[in-house]
DNA sequence: CTTTCGTCCTGACTGC
DNA sequence: TGCAGTCAGGACGAAA
């Protein structure tokens, strides 16, 4: 479930469970990740308070009194569930924390994309996980010249070099093509052939989808996305994702006419566009 | 250096 | 019903 406004969703309804609270239990129930969960993890998280839960790019960031972090990804599949008490364990729930307070948080990934890793407060800026992440979208860093400076010469199309994590951190699929969609950009075009003027109205556009996602609760596929189990809705807000075939809501062509929405593969990936609005 | 492509893994859904 | 094929919100490393 994860691009930065599902992210940003787990990481509110984790603040009021975690900051504060004691971790009674911390167990890592099978370690093979995409990076496999350090051996250590049970040990530098049992009995310590959590400071704070916070983000960056697509990350979760836990941080523990004493300085030590625990950083979580949730790659395609991975998800966080909150429970009071002593909920049953489901298959693929790899990290489970227990708080003083007697909640239970679960990590749960199928595919296990996702990973898990320690570090330390100071250091967490300079860690290899985030070498190269571009700037936070919602930041007052990010905006038309500094989108403009990282798509200058870049030859390859512009969704690549928006699903790219060093133009700008926290774009996925769904909000990529959504952003195209409200800058009425092509996601074929090269990236290098964004005018300033357009790298302002497409930064507009990044900002303006992440900050109505997050007021939606994210976007919700199969199943919830927020840890209490609430449904996001932005799925309902989508223009192009997922919309193959239907009437483009932003121009006057329509299914009949010009097929509406269209659906292409681009790095082995669906995009979702409108040929006749996204130039 | 940049860019593309295959790959990791499970589950849900489609169509025969 | 079963089974094969396809697709999925990500990101890495090898190859070109």
């Amino acid at each position: 479930m994860p691009e930065l406004p599902e992210v940003e969703t787990v990481v509110r309804g984790l603040r009021p469970v975690l900051e504060g609270a004691v971790l009674v239990r911390a167990e890592a129930r099978r370690p093979d990740l995409r990076i496999p969960i350090p051996p250590d993890f049970s040990a530098r998280l049992t009995g310590r308070a959590v400071r704070s839960v916070r983000r960056r790019a697509k990350y979760i960031l836990i941080e523990l009194a004493g300085g030590d972090l625990a950083i979580f990804h949730l790659g395609m599949s991975g998800r966080l569930h909150i429970d009071r008490g002593d909920p049953e364990l489901q298959p693929h729930d790899h990290i489970v924390l227990k708080t003083d307070r007697g909640d239970t948080v679960r990590l749960n990934d199928p595919r296990r994309f996702g990973l898990v890793a320690l570090d330390r407060v100071e250091t967490v800026d300079r860690h290899r996980l985030f070498a190269g992440t571009g700037p936070e979208p919602l930041g007052n860093a990010f905006n038309g010249p500094a989108l403009a400076a990282k798509l200058k010469g870049r030859r390859t199309p512009l969704k690549a070099a928006l699903l790219d994590q060093k133009t700008v951190a926290g774009l996925g699929n769904i909000y990529v093509c959504e952003a195209l969609f409200l800058a009425g950009l092509s996601p074929k075009r090269l990236a290098r052939t964004v005018s300033a003027r357009q790298a302002e109205a497409l930064a507009g556009a990044i900002k303006d989808v992440l900050n109505k996602a997050i007021a939606a609760g994210g976007s919700s596929l199969r199943d919830y996305v927020q840890p209490s189990g609430e449904l996001g809705y932005f799925q309902h807000q989508w223009a192009v994702y997922g919309r193959e075939g239907e009437a483009c809501p932003g121009c006057d062509c329509d299914a009949g006419e010009t097929g509406g929405i269209r659906r292409i593969v681009q790095s082995n990936r669906s995009t979702f566009y409108c040929p006749h609005r996204q130039r």
